[in-house]
DNA sequence: TAAAAATACTCCATAGGTATTTTAT
DNA sequence: ATAAAATACCTATGGAGTATTTTTA
């Protein structure tokens, strides 16, 4: 059996009259009488009524009419919401974020414009370190991850910088670091020497640890490693906690502004926090609900750039 | 867009393997690669990942491979439904009931029994007089009809006779005809001359009233008609009023049996009421719930004539 | 390099077209 | 007698087969 058979006998029983229904159909009725035939042999029972004028329905042809019906509906319902798949407008989307990357304002708004834009796109959300991302990218696992600095690039993957920020040294307010008159003068990186350190787990550590530990071996500073976490959300606690010193990305500075005090590094030493977006290559370039929101999260972050930008001119 | 295409993809999906899929399908690989790349493009969105031991699906065939299912397997379930309709165990089955057919025990007891036998079969009750019944029959408006003695005999129907029986006189309990030593003794015809009969309205009026007038005007007998109702239920509530006599089937002794008297009539003039089930020639010759149907009734009235005789031996 | 898929082409089954007959009123 | 469907037969589209090339890990 076929959609062929459904479709023409949706037709003639719409038309109660062979002929027509092959005009309709845009075939002779030779062939539609025979495709009927067909289609009653294969069903085991007569579904039209032969008159000298026309056809009517018999008992069991009414009932697979409603049933015809019904399925070339659902055919064409469903070809509908392939053509939004096709479209990018409809889809399953996983997105992965860290921990510091949901911290930043850019992100959540990512997702809410991506929900009133795109509303039949059904986002899959899931927090992870910044290796696992890529990990599960790789993997197709994952379509889109929202990271900091990216810890590898395997081939295939693109990391697209969505904003650049500094990296802020986080200080214990009762700390020397932190008790000084302006919090706005770079701290350079010698003062790091013998302090106490706070960092992300090795096999997880975002590049800006990595970034950071490098230049201090350049430079012969040698910082004392007193603790690894998991979440970089987690060494802030630690921080106020007094634990030791940390560096996060500038805009985690409005946690815990009571206990710990945010200075910026020295600024030669470009330790930057981008927020990252990473994706397949290949998603981006095949249209679908990925490439949607690829390109979606492109516009959101200029239009958010733009914004401040603006908001420093005043 | 064909089930075939469906088909197709499934088993790639299912195999992720061209190749093997195209075996399993008792096809070649060239034709099936062909076939699932006409869907790739009648969608407009790739299905498939193509690797260099096998395929993998993308999203957007992932969304398709659960629509492809749930649409095969709707065909496939309309199938055994339509299957069912032939083998004449499902559909539905319009039977209309005279009034008086409907007081016989055997046609509620014939109705329970296909409920009981064929589940799937939905019955459409209706009450009508025996002239509608046979028009609606004609006009393919309803299946089966059971009424008395039938108003008419169109071609193309059939009127199975489902149970003889007598045809008695009904009298008003304090009628002379009433008043007599043994109610088994038969009434002749010559003693309803001049006396008040009551008889259904003549354009729908079953064959009895038809049998008696023509008996009585064969033998000059001439009785006057004083009332004429619209079922046959009807006029026994006129005769236990004492508004004049009746003629019933014998199975309605029961009702007003205080204020109505039962009285045989002469056997010669054979005035049966018989219970028949009409239907349509062809709906009994092609298979389906209406043949099944009638099957049946066959087979619980010949069941029931035999517990009728067995009750008599006794 | 070796597998699997894609391509190029050929073939044939069958959907569809043409001509005619049958059917039912 | 007439309109419509069925039948018979032919045509041709396109699905499937065969041989080969391309792809990619």
């Amino acid at each position: 059996m076929d959609l062929r058979h459904l479709r023409y006998f949706v037709a003639v029983a719409e038309e109660g009259h062979m002929t027509r229904a092959a005009a309709k159909l845009g075939i002779q009725q030779p062939p539609l009488s025979q495709q009927i035939k067909a289609l009653e042999t294969m069903l085991g029972l007569p579904l039209l009524l032969r008159h000298p004028k026309g056809v009517s329905l018999t008992d069991g042809g009414r009932l697979f009419l409603a049933e015809a019906r019904r399925l070339l509906e659902d055919v064409d319902a469903m070809r509908h919401r392939m053509a939004l798949v096709a479209r990018g407008v409809r889809g399953v989307l996983s997105v992965g974020f860290t921990s510091s990357a949901a911290t930043h304002a850019l992100t959540p708004r990512t997702l809410r414009a991506c929900r009133t834009r795109y509303p039949d796109i059904e986002l899959e959300l899931h927090e992870h370190n910044a290796a696992e991302i890529t990990e599960a990218l790789v993997a197709g696992r994952l379509h889109c991850g929202f990271l900091r600095v990216p810890v590898a690039r395997p081939p295939g993957l693109r990391f697209d910088t969505l904003l650049d920020e500094p990296a802020v040294l986080a200080v214990p307010a009762d700390h020397a670091l932190g008790r000084v008159r302006s919090k706005r003068t770079p701290v350079p990186l010698k003062a790091l020497h013998g302090e106490r350190l706070i960092l992300v787990r090795r096999p997880n550590a975002p590049g800006l640890y990595a970034n950071l530990l490098a230049a201090c071996a350049r430079a012969g500073v040698e910082p004392v490693i007193v603790a690894e976490v998991d979440r970089m959300v987690s060494n802030l606690n630690l921080v106020a906690s007094g634990e030791g010193l940390s560096i996060v990305p500038a805009s985690m500075k409005g946690t815990h502004a009571q206990s710990v005090v945010f200075r910026p590094l020295d600024p030669k030493l470009k330790l930057d926090a981008p927020l990252t977006l990473a994706y397949r290559e290949i998603d981006a370039a095949t249209p679908g609900p990925a490439a949607s929101f690829i390109g979606m999260v492109a516009e959101v972050a200029a239009a958010h750039r733009r914004g401040e930008a603006s908001a420093a001119r005043r």
